[in-house]
DNA sequence: TCTGGGGTCCTAGGACCC
DNA sequence: TCTGGGGTCCTAGGACCC
């Protein structure tokens, strides 16, 4: 009989690391990932020479360039992150099969009944946390505790680099402030702090009800939550913030397209279908609405996914007179079910199926619709394309 | 300071049925 | 002519994470 084990692993300043391994003049700067100072957008990752300056991830890019005005900003490169990312995981997987992608830079490894237990599970910790930083060449940050939260705690007080173990966990969680757990926010912590509750141990006691309800599926909680097999992606999305609101509903609606057309196309090329697609606009005062519809049939097929899509659109953008600052669209209720393949002998997905190969080929704009042609200023036409036609541009 | 993009999970309340 | 109660399903939006 042995204790559970688990270690958290979490690459230092991701984004900004990998941008200093590539060009290794920026080794020492202060590199910010995320966008360029004038841009709408906000920090993703600050190397830490850049953190001295108070810039931290979600920090409005304009407000990091005045508190680093020396810093280096970047845009980010995510496709490579990925990569690294990739290699970062298989060689986790080389210790145990119980890995847990929780997100791009950081995993979380069952050591539990592990062949080197449980005398030297330490030096099994460390001997990981050393072989991906040879693997990846980036520093990390390690923790080893009986559960996810005390491991993801442990890593928490090893950064940057080292690696904690937390021998007496219970203790250490019980008398932790409660903004330290994750999934206390800042709405619960306001919560909680009029509740006069400051502590993990004053929270359990008064409100064990509200300490399940915020710790989540994610942690460890008295039965224990288990480390994960990769769960399957529920949604997808993708949106944009408009480097200014803009007011034409053609061009509005031309951003949606191109949004729908890479959901179409990332579905179709994993054989998956989509039962419900949900359309969401932000304003220029930031009110945010959101609203979804089954759509007929499961499908990856762009015109049926563009069909639904614009029909929320409009009702959408009836709520407000207002220029819009941001659109995004959602694909849900994903399945792979090979009993729908028929379906793609329908004309719409046929020509989904085509497209897609092209895009594959010839890149992603070499073939547009005629609605994504209005933004050819914005995402340029990598090759002289075919136009796809489609039915009026105003319909 | 002016607030990204990609995800997950939870909940209140409405619609509908018996 | 004053309207129950319970169950289920669904949508919109919020909180949270990296």
């Amino acid at each position: 009989m042995s204790l559970p084990f688990v270690l958290h692993i979490d690459i230092d300043a991701f984004f900004a690391a990998v941008e200093v391994k590539l060009n290794p003049a920026l080794k020492g700067k202060p590199v910010i990932v995320g966008g360029l100072p004038g841009e709408r957008g906000v920090v993703c990752t600050a190397s830490y020479e850049a953190r001295k300056y108070g810039v931290h991830s979600g920090m409005a890019l304009q407000t990091a360039a005045k508190r680093c005005p020396r810093g280096i900003f970047l845009r980010g490169r995510y496709h490579i992150y990925s990569r690294v990312s990739g290699r970062f995981f298989a060689c986790l997987k080389r210790f145990s099969p119980r890995v847990e992608n929780y997100s791009i830079d950081e995993a979380y490894i069952d050591l539990s009944g592990t062949k080197y237990l449980s005398s030297s599970v330490y030096r099994l910790g460390h001997e990981i946390k050393c072989a991906v930083e040879r693997e990846i060449g980036l520093k990390v940050s390690a923790g080893l505790g009986f559960s996810k939260l005390g491991a993801k705690l442990a890593t928490e007080a090893a950064k940057p680099g080292n690696f904690f173990v937390l021998y007496n966990e219970r203790e250490f969680i019980t008398n932790i402030s409660i903004e330290k757990i994750p999934g206390i926010g800042p709405h619960t912590l306001l919560i909680l702090r009029g509740l006069g509750i400051n502590t993990v141990k004053q929270l359990e006691t008064a409100y064990p009800s509200i300490w399940r309800r915020t710790i989540g599926p994610h942690f460890y909680s008295g039965s224990g939550f288990p480390v994960r097999k990769e769960p399957k992606t529920k949604s997808y999305s993708r949106e944009t913030t408009f480097p200014e609101d803009i007011s034409d509903r053609e061009l509005i609606s031309s951003h949606l397209a191109y949004l729908v057309s890479r959901l179409s196309v990332h579905l179709g090329e994993n054989k998956l279908f989509a039962g419900r697609i949900e359309v969401k606009v932000r304003f220029s005062d930031f009110s945010t609405y959101s609203r979804r519809l089954p759509l007929d049939y499961p499908t990856y097929s762009y015109s049926s996914l563009w069909q639904t899509a614009l029909h929320l659109l409009n009702v959408l953008l009836k709520k407000k007179k207002r220029a819009l600052r941001l659109v995004g669209a959602k694909v849900e209720d994903i399945t792979n079910r090979r009993d729908l393949l028929p379906f793609v002998s329908v004309k719409g997905e046929k020509l989904s199926a085509g497209v897609r190969d092209i895009k594959k080929r010839f890149g992603f704009s070499s073939i547009v619709t005629a609605r994504e042609l209005l933004l050819k200023d914005i995402y340029p036409v990598e090759r002289e394309g075919i136009v796809l036609k489609t039915a009026s541009l105003t319909k």
